[in-house]
DNA sequence: TCTTTATTCGAACGCTCGTTCGAAAAACCC
DNA sequence: GGGTTTTTCGAACGAGCGTTCGAATAAAGA
């Protein structure tokens, strides 16, 4: 990777985690400057601004993660098991990437123009395939419900941001599993021990 | 009501609209002023600030949620229903209040010091209430699952700020069935039709 | 009607913000 | 090492923000 590739991905990853501590608005370009390392005027060399910094944080992680989900989705043609399979990598992808995820699932409102729709475009994408998926495994469900429930799902496990901890006791892996258990089979009669379902 | 009052409460309404509308950092008080009908700094003799608008919108939707909630719990002392209760009440609340919903789910970063404080404190009962009666629809999960569960519901259901819309053809009622079949019985399993469950 | 209190508002202040500009410094190439 | 390009930055600008102030208006009480 060319230097100047690195010092801009460093910089987005360092806005990333400034956004996602104190939001996107409340964050001043000073701030950024001095989380990164760069001079305030410094910052324009690599970005056209400020919405421009929290597009192409947006833009990288939302196609790693559906990049990724999509790979994910290869290694099965069952049903259950590819939604299975798409709910662990987002819990555990979330997990991995909290600052830049929680950018993408918090500050939706704060692009515009162009750069909101193309990344609206690939958001669409992302949900419709795990809307297929859900008609996958219950086909006889009216669009109205299944919809519905995509969105149950999505909000079960992109609320994360607001209360887990990647550092605390619970792992991604048994919170994917977990999160996996109740929408599939419900938290009441999801009594079995977490590592190995039914 | 006294007459001041009535113009309080319509302040905080307006701002309610507008802060859910444009988010709470991108609205001006001129915007707020705009909306509301009163001048810019008329909005000064009923209020101390921005933030402190915030807080009171806050507090008082916090404040009904957590009423309702407690008197909807009443009815019954069986751990589903009370939980059906719960979830039902939350969900045709948040329907009905979109806004103040909206507000006080997006914006909890942005208050500060004591406002933040008593809000919070609300929270933590609010959050407390729904975990109490998580343990007693399953007494045998282990507390770190039964946290995580809790803010899966929670998720669940204050995601629907992001998708919803009140006037469309899913109504309320049927929304939190739905999420109280999703959550108790799991998706794949609740495949009866949505009116009238198994 | 006169006095007092409650309510509204136009105008302005001070500050912080995102952005720009021109020059300095560093890196690169022959 | 001279010349060119890439990269950095101090300083400043202009706009927009939340807030304040003192006066004007309306309401209430005597």
């Amino acid at each position: 990777m060319r230097p100047y590739d690195e010092r801009f991905t460093a910089l987005l990853t360092h806005a990333a985690r400034v956004f996602a501590g104190r939001g996107y608005d409340r964050t001043t370009m000073r701030d950024l400057a001095a989380a990164s390392g760069v001079s305030l005027a410094g910052i324009y060399y690599y970005v056209r601004g400020k919405e421009d910094l929290l597009y192409h944080i947006q833009e990288r992680c939302f196609t790693q993660v559906l990049d990724g989900a999509e790979s994910a989705l290869q290694v099965t043609v069952d049903p259950e098991e590819r939604l299975t399979a798409f709910i662990r990598h987002h819990v555990t992808f979330f997990a991995a990437h909290m600052a830049e995820m929680k950018v993408l699932s918090h500050e939706a409102q704060a692009l515009s123009g162009d750069s909101l729709r193309k990344v609206n475009q690939i958001k669409r994408r992302y949900v419709n395939l795990l809307e297929r998926l859900l008609k996958d495994v219950a086909p006889e469900r009216p669009p109205l419900e299944r919809s519905a429930a995509t969105y149950a799902l999505f909000g079960m496990m992109n609320w994360i941001y607001n209360w887990y901890d990647p550092a605390g006791a619970l792992d991604s892996g048994t919170l994917a599993d977990l999160l996996t258990r109740i929408f599939l089979g419900g938290f009441a009669e999801a009594r079995s021990p977490v590592t190995g379902g039914s």
